[in-house]
DNA sequence: TCCAGACATTGGAGTCATTCAAATATTTAA
DNA sequence: TTAAATATTTGAATGACTCCAATGTCTGGA
């Protein structure tokens, strides 16, 4: 499992190491999480960690391409390791859950805009908003401003 | 003109001042604006104003719906007057620029995650990643962490 | 196995966009 | 015209990163 992962990194030509390690096994813990959080988990994992060394670690897992950012507005970044498939997210604008929703509609339209305007795209962002089942059985609104992060 | 601004604010329940329709008259003036270049366009019509009473009042606007705001990644939040349409957004990897693309789909697939899981979905947010014709033909690349707002 | 160079991690400081709170000013309804 | 409601401003603070330079760790080659 863990050398399953270092194995990963090294395919991708990425240096291995523990911090790098623990930050990829911790954005597989959920299926959202923030740098904060995979700060957290990781720490339980190998006992001490820097935040930037989080970020940089998450910042090169994600330009290879073994986890995606995913940055809701109003929200500070979100990392998933669920990546090569088109998938979008639905998000609650009360509480701020996020949940992955499988393309509805195919490829096709997901990988074009249409009328691309000489725009070379290489990725189709869809976020749908909205309120989430607990938020609508309590009838809770959205404040004026905010969702939380998961 | 500046009257039928402010009927419109008025018509929304919108207290009518003089910031506001600036705020409002210098969204108008380009497709897609950053607070910082709203509060730079205000200051040259009315003289001055606060970046927070720049903030607010686009916050006011985009609550009432007459304005929208759209947060990119890694960009600063923009706002754009064009509302009510199913639009979505071309942005460049490069150089950020953001241009408006039709909804390709008509307006099903763009209101439906096709399996919302219970969600009400009250909104679909698409942005289409890539390069733009210029920066195509130039052959620039993204950095790595950058495109800067417009 | 050891070493050197490449690369990663860390601490500290700093930036940027945005928000909060309290005081003052303006708008609006009566 | 006036008072109450609401905006704006000033100043400070926050959260989420990012940059830099110093130290530490990996890794491929001898």
């Amino acid at each position: 499992m863990a050398t399953d992962r270092a194995d990963l990194l090294r395919q991708h030509g990425i240096q291995v190491t523990a911090q790098r390690l623990a930050v990829l096994s911790a954005v597989s813990t959920q299926p959202h999480i923030t740098a904060d959080s995979v700060a957290e988990v990781v720490r339980g994992e190998i006992g001490a960690i820097s935040l930037q060394s989080v970020y940089h670690a998450l910042g090169v897992l994600a330009a290879a391409g073994l986890i995606r950012r995913i940055q809701p507005s109003g929200s500070p970044a979100l990392f998933e390791d669920r990546v090569g498939d088109n998938h979008h997210h639905l998000i609650c604008r009360v509480c701020g859950r996020v949940v992955d929703v499988d393309c509805a509609t195919g490829a096709a339209p997901c990988l074009s805009a249409g009328d691309e305007q000489g725009f070379e795209v290489d990725e189709a962002e869809v976020a749908y908003w909205g309120r989430c089942p607990d938020c609508l059985a309590q009838d809770r609104v959205p404040a004026k401003r905010s969702r939380q992060p998961i």
